[in-house]
DNA sequence: TGATAACTGGACGAGGTCTTCCACTTACCT
DNA sequence: AGGTAAGTGGAAGACCTCGTCCAGTTATCA
C-alpha cells in the first residue's frame, strides 16, 4: 500500500496556489469570501469595511483575516482575474484582421468592464503597490495595445497625433462615470465611449485645431492619494 | 444725541450674509477658515479632516464648529462662489455672438475648474443636500446651457444627437481625471475636453454609427454614495 | 474511534474622524 | 475704565474602521 499517496494532499491543482493545500472547510469559506468581495467591491467599491465582507461571507473576522492577512490583499486577489480579463481583450484584438475594430473593441470592452464593476475601477486606478504581482500583465498589455495603435495609424483609421498615454486619460474619464444603477453607469459610459472614439477617427482630425499636449502620464503613474 | 447710530451694527452689507453681525475678530477668523478650507480642498479634496482646517487656519476645533455646525455646511460655504462662477461662465456664453464658440467656451472653463480644484470636483458630483440653496442657480445654468445647445445646432455647428444629459457625462468624466499635481490635472482635461469637442461637431457625426441612448442623468441626480 | 492540529467566531485594542463641552479670554458698548 | 456677552482653545465623547486574540469546534489521519 502506498504510503505517499495518503501523505500527498488532494489539491485541485487548476484551483489558485494560495487555495492549495487548505482544509475543505476552509477551502469553501474561502471561496465564499472572495465571492462576496466581488459582488460587495463591485456593488458599493472599495471602501466597504471587512466587517461587512465577512458578514456576507458568513464568516467571523478572525477567518476573514487568516485568509487574507490585509484588506488590501484581498482586494488583489479579487481583481486578479479580472485584471487578466483585460489583458486577454488586448489578445483577442490582436488577433483581429481590421487593427481599428480591434482598437475599438479594447476602449469598448475595458470601460464596460469598468463601468460595471465600482471596485475594479477605484483598484485599477489606485494601482495599490502589490500590483508589481501584476506588472508583467501590465506591461504586455501596454505593449500589446502599442502594436494596435500603431496598426490602427498605419491603416489610416486612427488620427495619428493620438497618444499612448490617451488609454489612461479614457480610462480615468471613464472611471468617473459612477452613478447609482449599473445600468446608468454602462449606458453613461456606452455613449461617452462612443464620442471618444469618433473624436479619435483619423478622418475627424483637425489640422486646424492641434490637441494640447498629451500629459506625461502612464497607467503605473495614476497613483489617487489614499485619503481622497 | 442719535442713539440709534451706536445701536445699528456697523455692517459691510457686501460682506456674505451669513458674517454680518460678527464681532471683528470673529469675522476675521472667519475669513481666514473660509480661505484655509478654499486651498485645503482644492489641494486634496474634501476628505481632510477638520482639525487640519482648524490648524491651517490657526483656530481651535470649537471656533470652526461655531461657524459652521457640520463639515458640509462649511463645503457648502466655500464652493458657493465656485458655483456662482459656472454659472456666469454660461451668461457670458449666452452674450457670445458665436453660438458654437460659447458652447465649446462653457464646457472649457468649466472642466478647467473642476481640473484645478479637486473639492470643487467632489463637491459637484457628491451633490450634498444643502446644495438645495442653489437649486435656483443650477436651474438657471441649466436653462441656459440649454439655451447654447439649441442655438449650436441652429447654427449648424453642433452635433444634432447631443444631449442635454451630454454635459453630465462629460463633467462626470473629466471629474474622473485627478492626479497627483494640478498641472498634470490641467493637462489631462484640457486635451479630453478637446476630444470631446471633436466629437461634438456636427460635421463629425456619423450616421452610419448613431450614439449610443443618452442615460436619463440630469446634474441634480448624480448622487455618488457617502463611502465610495 | 480518538488524538491532534487546524480552523472558526465573537470580543477586544489601536487609530482616526466628526462633533461637543467648559473654563478662560477678548472685543464691544456705556 | 468696566461690565458683559460673545468668542476661543484644548480636551474629551461618540462612532467607525482595520487588524488581533483566545476559547471552542471541526476536519483530518492513524
Amino acid at each position: 500500500m502506498p504510503v505517499e499517496s495518503s501523505r500527498i494532499p488532494r489539491v485541485p491543482s487548476s484551483a489558485p496556489a494560495a487555495a492549495r493545500g487548505l482544509r475543505a472547510d476552509a477551502r469553501n469559506n474561502r471561496n465564499r469570501i472572495l465571492d462576496a468581495a466581488r459582488e460587495t467591491f463591485a456593488a458599493l467599491g472599495l471602501d466597504v469595511p471587512m466587517s461587512e465582507i465577512a458578514r456576507r461571507s458568513g464568516v467571523g473576522a478572525a477567518t476573514l483575516y487568516r485568509r487574507f492577512p490585509t484588506k488590501e490583499a484581498l482586494v488583489t486577489e479579487v481583481f486578479a482575474d479580472q485584471l487578466s480579463a483585460c489583458v486577454s481583450v488586448v489578445d483577442e484584438a490582436l488577433a483581429d484582421p481590421d487593427p481599428w475594430h480591434g482598437f475599438c473593441s479594447v476602449i469598448e470592452k475595458v470601460c464596460a468592464m469598468h463601468a460595471v464593476d465600482r471596485g475594479f475601477t477605484a483598484a485599477f486606478l489606485s494601482a495599490f503597490p502589490d500590483a508589481v504581482a501584476f506588472e508583467e500583465e501590465r506591461v504586455r498589455a501596454e505593449r500589446g495595445f502599442a502594436v494596435l495603435t500603431r496598426r490602427a495609424k498605419d491603416a489610416g483609421r486612427l488620427r495619428s497625433d493620438f497618444a499612448q498615454a490617451d488609454l489612461t486619460l479614457v480610462l480615468m474619464a471613464n472611471g468617473g462615470i459612477a452613478t447609482g444603477s449599473t445600468e446608468a453607469a454602462l449606458a453613461a459610459s456606452r455613449r461617452l465611449v462612443a464620442y471618444l472614439l469618433q473624436a479619435f477617427r483619423a478622418d475627424h482630425a483637425d489640422p486646424a485645431e492641434p490637441l494640447p499636449p498629451a500629459p506625461p502620464l502612464g497607467l503605473h503613474h495614476v497613483h489617487r492619494p489614499p485619503t481622497a
